[in-house]
DNA sequence: AAAAATTAATTGCATATACAACTAATTTTT
DNA sequence: AAAAATTAGTTGTATATGCAATTAATTTTT
């Protein structure tokens, strides 16, 4: 019985390990969906496609911010999602070092095509919770973001 | 105002968008904690050592199941944790396709110079949240991977 | 006992991600 | 205006991940 033990037993009683079980069964959940539906587009494509959605243009880094990415893989993101026609890079005549990324046509039908698909997804994964829980996670769950971000506040990171 | 955007704009009042974003701010958090603690582990090589620690000498394919990893995924992880030397492969003698992965004597150091450190990393995280509402969240995750599970049943994966 | 089916692990190919170092463009200092 | 600092994006190198197809070993069928 060492201390070492005692630590990581106690770790199943914090939100750690739960989170990351679920955040991985939802992953492969929605990838399958994804690839059920034969919708040619991955998780991550599907949150840069919604993000533009409605804001449409954005430089590079901003996006990188917007969905919490470094902006190396950022970078490589747009890469295969231009590649895929998903997306299009226009360099800004203001400041020659920005790429604003807009959607492309393409990229609005694959959107359109993947809503009701994660729509029914959604459906499943929350099968059985009730509103009142739903919305008591989602605050604990911006309360845990919150937490982290205020403490990179002081040691600012690059992504 | 189209259908898309009705159906991508309830997304904000499910948790899967925040389970997204706090995970995210989890990786990168643990990412950094390890980082500057000088920790030669990352979080998938944490999770790997401590369910040996508790269970030693698993097969390959189990240890993928018991971490929720494909098993090709699985195979790359015990390449590179044998190559640091957290682990080793040795194949069973009954059955020559089997390879028991044991935890080494470096693998379990590491394993404890990284428990004080996600014990605090975890602190952080759930800084201001009562015992109670960890409790009560915990019990909403497990449904999630329940719910996920149970469906999965129907159509058998190879993960 | 031989053939067929199954199983555990690996390899090929593809996506996603991050840090460090770099390039090119712009802004701030001096 | 020239030098220094900053900024946006890219490239090199590394880890992590998954599907499809393959290999090798074992079990089940015939």
């Amino acid at each position: 019985m060492n201390k070492n033990k005692d630590v990581l037993a106690g770790l199943e009683d914090t939100m750690l390990p739960w989170l990351g079980r679920a955040m991985k069964s939802i992953d492969f959940f929605v990838l399958d969906y994804f690839h059920a539906s034969e919708l040619e587009l991955t998780k991550t494509q599907f949150i840069i496609l919604r993000i533009l959605s409605k804001n449409d243009g954005q430089p590079q880094q901003n996006l990188a911010f917007l969905t919490n990415r470094d902006k190396t893989s950022l970078t490589r993101m747009i890469n295969t999602m231009e590649r895929k026609q998903l997306v299009t890079r226009v360099q800004s005549k203001n400041d020659k070092r920005i790429n604003h990324i807009y959607i492309t046509a393409h990229g609005m039908e694959l959107l359109a095509a993947a809503a009701p698909i994660v729509k029914k997804a959604v459906e499943e994964i929350q099968k059985g919770i009730s509103k009142e829980e739903i919305e008591q996670t989602i605050e604990i769950l911006k309360k845990i973001s919150k937490n982290i971000n205020a403490d990179e506040l002081t040691a600012p990171l690059n992504h």
